[in-house]
DNA sequence: CAGTGGTCTAGACCACTGG
DNA sequence: CAGTGGTCTAGACCACTGG
């Protein structure tokens, strides 16, 4: 980093700067230097320490907080991220009692709670015509007061009449749709995504950041009673099964 | 975007401009207006456009680059990017006969192949003493062309002993392992990761792009047989299962 | 208040692609 | 060659946090 380099160039065949400020880190971190929690220099002192401008600094600092290794916080500070949690697979379980049974606090934000019509996808999922009336619920849930899923829900009016009028933060949608059209089936999805928007904001996390998104159908005797919408921000969450054949 | 507005200000309760940039090219998408594959202004004609400078049009496309809604090419320019294939979940499935069912043409590239120590994670995983020598391999798998898996798999060589010398080009490692030593049993855990270095220059992705990372660990009537971690790209793969109860 | 991160500018040089 | 995206600079003003 001594040598003088002409503006927005880089050593042929190096690693460019912002990257090698990440490695650093990286490597701080991995040795066990830096732990969780831990607060990183700021875009100022590793602007000087590496003799590259803020902006450039502050590149290295903002991919790896978008990567989940860094939390940002303005006028604070940027500090060390720390490692997961884990939740079941095979199962539909109620995320209520995944986070009690982790002996952590459990409770819920009630983003949405509405009839609405059926798009395209929601109609095809339930089995109804497009445009019909369909319930949606859009609720956070938090693990220790940190959000941990995301969950949008398409209800089939139908098959759970009263779904508007529950008390969602009392009992999960979840453990509400159990006891009223008991789970004989369900198909699921799962996929990587980066949030959107929407997600990020209710998630508290950044536009981009890795989630686990799963796409669940849940049947019971009578037919397709919900379609739901399950984001995990990735860091903050697994998912595991064990197999036997 | 007419009015005049200081440097590094912006209209109070207003959204950042780069955020603006990126809302009318989701829009654009959105609305069918530009499908797959078109090609989106440059970041010079988006700055002209929006009045911005390029370093703000840019972070607009680096942006929904990261987040898998762009995908952009040096020298060429910047493209909407396209929706997604799927694969299987809780069967533990050859991914080249995915890919073969799929009427696709699979591929593969190997990155490593070689006899290593076990670090403490992977003598848990496998069953054997911190320090044991097991098999390494990595392999990136191609589906037209295109990286779909980062497959990283340490084997144990007492129940495996030739795995070093197997070409993995004509048979994957699973299809291998599975006829050397049938499958009794699977753990699995799902999640999502931002790509680290390594893992976006293998799968050619940019580092952060969201992923689905499938660690596994298969056992035979002998033991544990190896221990494995699929990274996917998540635009481009999804796992899927139907539960009956 | 000084220090932090967040947004933004107007330039620069570079590697790479197609024609 | 002109046009594209990739890296980088040296400044600016801002909102926010703690003391």
């Amino acid at each position: 980093m001594s040598s003088q380099i002409p503006t927005g160039t880089t050593e042929p065949g190096s690693q460019p700067r912002y990257a090698a400020i990440k490695a650093h880190i990286r490597a701080q971190i991995e040795s066990g230097e830096w732990a969780a929690h831990f607060r990183v220099p700021s875009e100022n002192q590793l602007a000087h320490d590496f003799s590259v401008s803020r902006m450039t600094a502050r590149r290295a600092l903002s991919e790896l907080t978008d990567e989940g290794v860094l939390i940002r916080s303005q006028g604070l500070g940027t500090f060390v991220a720390e490692p997961v949690p884990a939740g079941s697979l095979l199962e539909v379980r109620n995320i209520a009692d995944e986070i009690a049974a982790r002996g952590h606090s459990y409770a819920n934000r009630i983003l949405k709670l509405e009839q609405t019509t059926a798009s395209t996808e929601v109609s095809v999922a339930l089995g109804l015509a497009e445009g019909s009336a369909v319930y949606h619920s859009v609720i956070v849930h938090l693990d220790n007061d940190l959000p941990i899923q995301f969950e949008e829900r398409y209800t089939n009016p139908t098959l759970v009449p009263e779904y508007l009028q529950q008390d969602f933060t009392a009992a999960t949608p979840n453990e509400y749709l159990t006891r009223v059209a008991p789970l004989t089936e369900a198909d699921t999805t799962v996929e990587a995504i980066g949030a959107d928007d929407t997600v990020g904001e209710a998630l508290e996390i950044k536009s981009g950041t890795a989630c686990l998104q799963i796409w669940r159908r849940t049947k019971s005797s009578a037919g397709t009673v919900s379609f739901a919408r399950l984001v995990h921000p990735g860091n903050r969450y697994r998912l595991g099964a064990q197999l036997r054949f």
